[in-house]
DNA sequence: ACCTCCCGCCATGCT
DNA sequence: AGCATGGCGGGAGGT
């Protein structure tokens, strides 16, 4: 089957490499050459990679390095000049300085280990493609080319590609070959990972594990019982672990030829790993933390050392490559014991997708059906067995998948846009550096190259994250203020009728309303493990001190601001809204969490979160007893996109929201993609947005074990300041909810600790957007695409300007186009596209009701950069 | 000595 | 059987 895919995905332009082409032999030339052609036109200027490659080894391509990175003109001017040069010269260059090179001089200028690592390598991967692609132009990777390309084995291809699959930067087309959508999806599949996270409680997790450590180190009383509980609970009732994969949106589940090892897969602990970023307050985790997390969930006892070597070592590989996305930057944690490796969230904030509440409905009856077909199969597959692990597909859902694929190959066939994208980043400098240095220089470049293009395009430039890595100590408070704005706003689906999901109707595929944002998700739950058991303690919150380091910090600006380019329009929104947008980035970080938990709660999955944390007993006997089996929502499985919508005004939205987040948590503006920014009410944000929005609803497919908690209290996030939405939870329950959820900050506690950053409040910068000269049609319609696209898809023009930020579908409308971007797309139409709306939500503040009693640690965070 | 994590063997599954 | 994937962990480079 794939096979054939492949044949057919291989896109026209790109040349007959089909299938395993030339494997590195060092054919490197012909290959360049053959393959140079075909990519031209597609894909970002690759080749230049290897090139440079050689390069590097010198001192003076070093020193070109560093300089170019300094100056960006003189960057692309060596990078033109040497692209096309450098490809057939470069490997000559090599051989030349082989053979000149005595054994020790050779061994030199060989690669260090370093210049090998996974995120270097990642870097000259992220550098051939644009981070916003046009999707009307061919963006198809094959394996086997970029390998060579950058002489690397395939294996570490696959590593790469797999994390990137997971956050749907990239989606298998066939054996060998991958789709690139760039960050057009993040920030949806961000905020579906960060709903998945908050169901699957993974901050409570965390806390558990904290506050056992916690208290291991101090003696304290033992809480273990219910970390342990946890940590069981995890492991599901029949012993399933949950591993579940989400799969996201917008991108297309191809991955599923994997299947089996899906659970495992790199995959899924990259999405948990985000996932326990995006719950946690401080947005740290250690790796220490995450190992347990992780293996938490597959099995529970066996915490045998191996094991957790093993995962610790699978994590670094993925923090590598997250890291090169600049989603996450290395820190260290200090506590009492010592420094800890951890590593800081810097990726744009985000608010939960999908049990955001989602209408279901909106959707062209085509639409729906085609989505629902897919749904459908993928529920069958899913939930076939229920337990797990059957992310096969279903047949029918091959099927399915392969028509849309073959589509969409015809598409990307098609003569479409020949471009480019920007992709200068293509840089391609990237050559290996053998010294951090002249990695960072590296780095630098491409984000400097990154921005400049971005800048080009328009796109805005969000300050914002000016201080990405802002030694501040994240704290919630300032979050917390979000919750209220954004909880409303998730919650209300237009006419949609709020999915009330009780929990009862577990194991039965949902369809959640979805937030606005986004595209509707298949989310396949796996029954697993049920934490809501779990009592969340409140975990110490740390005080992180990160300390930049420049590099870190230099990237990550870079790398928020490409991220964020979506959340631009809804920065800008938010920045006019925000009285002091200002905060550091750690705030925001610690507010967005917040938020976003708040957000995402608000989701129907969260009200069951709330539930359960908050009522903790209460609601989780309730639950149980509804859910009969598993407790808690396991999410685990992929998400299946069901509509790709351009996630982007999501992505604003949330962007925004972060950003707003800050803000005092009384002030509720929302801005609304649509209109622009405009302060509303959430009434009023419901209102407005959800038209465009919602289009997609969020199907969330439960198993029927895990089901239970899901549900929906959509309205409940409504509730203005408090979203407790629960039943009527006690006081003490909504403090314990609210401080789960993130609007209490158990931080608040820490905030008595020196830390630095514990800014409550602290205005902040967000960005500064720019308003893109689009953004005056497309604030209009959505402000949501906005930022995704900028650059790339432009080329597009309209088709693209619609879908904008939907990266796959091809502009060209054709009859096979036509149907999978029914199913891809927002049934809305181009006018949808948009996600979201806009909802920012500031928080409202929230108050340290509740805040656990917890040994607070202190944990200092110093993040070293690399190295 | 510890932290990272590269490297590549080899299992798994699809073709 | 052959090939694509990717789990896994030994062991080496870095600090």
């Amino acid at each position: 089957m794939e096979n054939e895919k492949e044949n057919l995905f291989c896109e026209p332009h790109k040349r007959g490499l089909i299938k395993t082409p030339l494997k590195e032999s060092t054919t490197a030339n012909i290959v360049l050459t053959e393959i140079q052609p075909d990519f031209g036109p597609l894909t970002t200027p690759t080749k230049p990679k290897e090139g440079s490659q050689g390069e590097p080894w010198t001192p003076t391509a070093n020193l070109k390095m560093l300089i170019s990175a300094v100056s960006p003109e003189i960057r692309n001017r060596d990078q033109k000049r040497g692209l096309f040069g450098n490809r057939s010269g470069l490997p000559e260059a090599k051989d030349y300085i082989h053979e000149h090179l005595s054994g020790d001089e050779f061994e030199k200028c060989q690669p260090s280990r370093k210049e090998k690592s996974l995120g270097l390598l990642c870097h000259k991967f992220l550098a051939r493609y644009p981070n916003y692609p046009n999707p009307a132009v061919n963006n198809d990777i094959c394996l086997d080319e970029v390998a060579e390309e950058l002489n690397v084995e395939r294996r570490r291809i696959y590593d790469i590609v797999n994390v990137l699959e997971s956050l749907h930067m990239v989606s298998r087309l066939a054996k060998n070959r991958y789709t690139w959508h760039g960050r057009h999806n993040l920030n949806k599949t961000l905020g579906t990972l960060k709903s998945v996270g908050e169901e699957n409680k993974y901050a409570e997790q965390i806390m558990m594990i904290k506050k056992k450590e916690y208290e291991q180190e101090f003696d304290f009383i033992k809480s273990y019982s219910i970390e342990d509980h946890i940590i069981k609970s995890n492991t599901g009732p029949n012993g399933h672990p949950d591993v579940c994969f989400v799969e996201l949106p917008g991108v297309e589940f191809r991955a599923a030829s994997v299947n089996s090892r899906k659970d495992k897969s790199l995959r899924v602990m990259s999405q948990k790993f985000v996932m326990l970023f995006l719950v946690s307050t401080p947005q740290i985790v250690s790796l220490e933390v995450a190992a347990k997390i992780l293996i938490g969930e597959d099995h529970v006892e066996d915490l045998d050392k191996s094991k957790f070597k093993t995962k610790i070592r699978r994590l670094y590989d993925i923090a590598n490559v997250l890291s090169s996305l600049d989603l996450i930057k290395k820190v260290h944690v200090t506590e009492e014991r010592g420094r800890k490796p951890a590593f800081k969230w810097t990726g744009p904030e985000i608010r939960p997708n999908t049990s955001g509440s989602s209408p279901v409905i909106a959707f062209t009856p085509s639409d729906l059906e085609v989505r629902r077909s897919s749904k459908e199969n993928c529920a069958k597959n899913l939930f076939s067995t229920r337990g797990k692990p059957n992310f096969t597909r279903h047949p029918s859902l091959i099927k399915l998948v392969k028509s849309i694929e073959s589509d969409r190959r015809k598409i990307n066939s098609a003569p479409s846009s020949p471009i480019k994208t920007n992709k200068a980043e293509s840089s391609q400098n990237s050559t290996p550096f053998p010294s951090k240095m002249a990695q960072l220089a590296a780095i630098c470049k491409m984000q400097l190259e990154q921005q400049s293009s971005e800048s080009r395009q328009k796109v805005k430039v969000q300050l914002a994250r000016s201080g990405p890595c802002k030694p501040v100590a994240p704290l919630d408070p300032p979050a917390n203020a979000e919750m209220e704005l954004t909880a409303p706003s998730l919650i209300q689906p237009l006419g949609v009728v709020p999915l009330i999901p009780s929990p009862l109707s577990s194991a039965v595929p949902l369809i959640l309303p979805q937030a606005p944002s986004g595209p509707s998700y298949a989310i396949y739950l796996q029954p697993a493990q049920a934490h809501q058991s779990v009592t969340p303690p409140q975990g110490l919150s740390p005080t992180v001190c990160t300390t930049h380091s420049s590099k870190a910090a230099g990237t990550k600006d870079s790398t928020d601001a490409t991220t964020e380019k979506a959340a631009n329009d809804t920065s800008k929104a938010s920045a006019s809204t925000r009285p002091g947008s200002l905060l550091p980035a750690p705030e925001r970080q610690g507010a967005k969490s917040q938020t976003r938990e708040l957000a995402g709660e608000r989701g129907s999955k969260r009200a069951s979160m709330l539930e359960d944390s908050g009522s903790k007993k209460k609601f989780k006997e309730e639950l149980k007893g509804l859910e009969n089996v598993s407790t808690t929502l396991f999410p685990s499985g992929y998400l299946i996109p069901l509509t790709q919508c351009s996630s982007l005004g999501a992505e604003s939205i949330l962007s925004s929201k972060e950003n707003s987040g800050a803000l005092s948590p009384n002030h509720r503006i929302y801005s609304s993609p649509i209109a622009g920014i405009i302060p509303v009410t959430s009434s009023e944000l419901t209102a407005v947005n959800f038209p465009s929005f919602h289009v997609t609803p969020l199907k969330l497919m439960v198993s029927p074990t895990s089901v239970a908690a899901v549900p929906v209290g959509n309205s409940t996030a409504l509730a203005s300041s408090h979203p407790v939405p629960i039943q009527n939870p006690s006081s003490a329950i909504v403090n314990f909810t609210l401080q789960h959820l993130g609007l209490i900050s158990p931080s608040v506690q820490m905030s008595a600790s020196p830390g630095p950053g514990i800014v409550p409040v602290s205005p902040r910068i967000e960005a500064v957007n720019v308003v893109p000269e689009n953004a005056g049609t497309q604030q209009g319609r959505a402000t949501n695409y906005d930022s995704p696209v900028p650059g790339q898809s432009q080329p597009n023009g309209q088709s693209v300007a619609v879908t904008g930020a939907q990266q796959p579908v091809p502009v060209t409308p054709k009859g096979s186009q036509l149907v999978a971007e029914s199913f891809f797309r927002t049934p809305g139409g181009p006018t949808k596209p948009t996600s979201s709306s806009c909802m920012d939500f500031d928080g409202a503040k929230k108050t340290s009701l509740g805040t656990l009693f917890v040994p607070q640690r202190k944990l200092e965070v110093s993040t070293e950069d690399v190295h």
